[in-house]
DNA sequence: ATGGGCACCTGGCTGC
DNA sequence: TGCAGCCAGGTGCCCA
């Protein structure tokens, strides 16, 4: 599910319910997430209080007194606020139980997500450490798009989707992207014109800052943390598109496969 | 350094 | 109805 706009909804739905909130207790109900969670953790977390709730790439860190939660979404979480008492089902696999009476509910059937308690500086985690600049921060520019493209032979979109590049973009977005930005998800990095670049990176902004506006791309699983799903989908010119014919120039979308991802794009319109 | 492929896991859909 | 096969929003790791 989650890409970089579906994470920050899900950061935005937490913030007022969690912030300054204190954790009464971790309940840990499957732990075999992507890596096993720790028996240790729930007794590391419970009694402290929640400072903050930050985002870096798609993972989320939850700031507490004496440590951060570095929690990852995989490819079918999601994070909820419900009453404590809420039943659970299916996939549920930890609870956050605030002092509020409410929890944070975390439900993966995959299981590809995962959670992470960390003290120190959590940009110092292996899995921070090397992580790309975020999409929608002045760093990620056109200069920046061109000079790591120079010398990659590389197809695009995969450079787009890989995050010691940038961040946060995952196959939706860099498909979503590549349509806006009219150019083909097969050219190589490296014969991208300034101008194309320039166009990228643009086009990567405006489709994250649109998707995190109506909450988030929902296919099939993803809702945000209040259970809502996300509008973006209504939005999308070529992702599970195939064969329909472009919103644009009524051409058919083709799809194809890359690094065993599903691409899509307009042969008319993309270049 | 770069690029490619696999692995982890469950569920939903298609076609025989 | 059952079952095999394929596909799905991510990404760390291993190999060439």
């Amino acid at each position: 599910m989650p890409e970089l706009p579906e994470v920050e909804t899900t950061r935005r739905g937490i913030e007022p319910h969690a912030v300054g909130r204190k954790i009464v207790a971790l309940q840990l109900y499957e732990p075999r997430l992507r890596w096993r969670v720790p028996d240790e953790l729930p007794g590391l977390v419970a009694g402290q209080r929640v400072l903050h709730a930050k985002r870096r790439a798609k993972y989320l860190l939850v700031e507490l007194e004496s440590g951060t939660l570095l929690l990852h979404l995989g490819m079918s979480g999601s994070l909820r606020v419900l009453p404590a008492d809420t039943p659970r089902l299916t996939h549920d696999h930890f609870d956050l139980i605030l002092d509020s009476g409410n929890t944070l509910r975390f439900n993966d059937p995959r299981r590809f997500g995962s959670l992470h308690y960390v003290t120190g500086d959590p940009g110092e985690h292996p899995l921070l450490a090397k992580l790309a600049p975020e999409p929608l921060d002045p760093a990620f520019n056109a200069d920046y798009l061109w000079r790591i493209t120079r010398r990659r032979r590389v197809a695009i979109k995969q450079l787009l989707m890989n995050s010691r590049l940038v961040v946060g973009v995952g196959n939706i977005y860099a498909n979503e992207a590549l349509f806006r930005a009219k150019v083909r998800p097969r050219r190589q990095a490296r014969t991208l014109t300034r101008v194309e670049t320039g166009r990228i990176v643009r086009a990567v902004k405006s489709v994250l800052a649109m998707a995190i506006r109506v909450g988030g791309t929902t296919l099939r699983d993803y809702v945000g943390a209040d259970g809502q799903p996300g509008y973006f989908r209504q939005k999308l010119y070529v992702y599970e598109r195939n064969a329909q014919p472009c919103r644009t120039c009524r051409t058919p979308v083709r799809q194809l496969t890359q690094g065993q991802r599903s691409t899509y794009y307009c042969p008319t319109c993309q270049k």
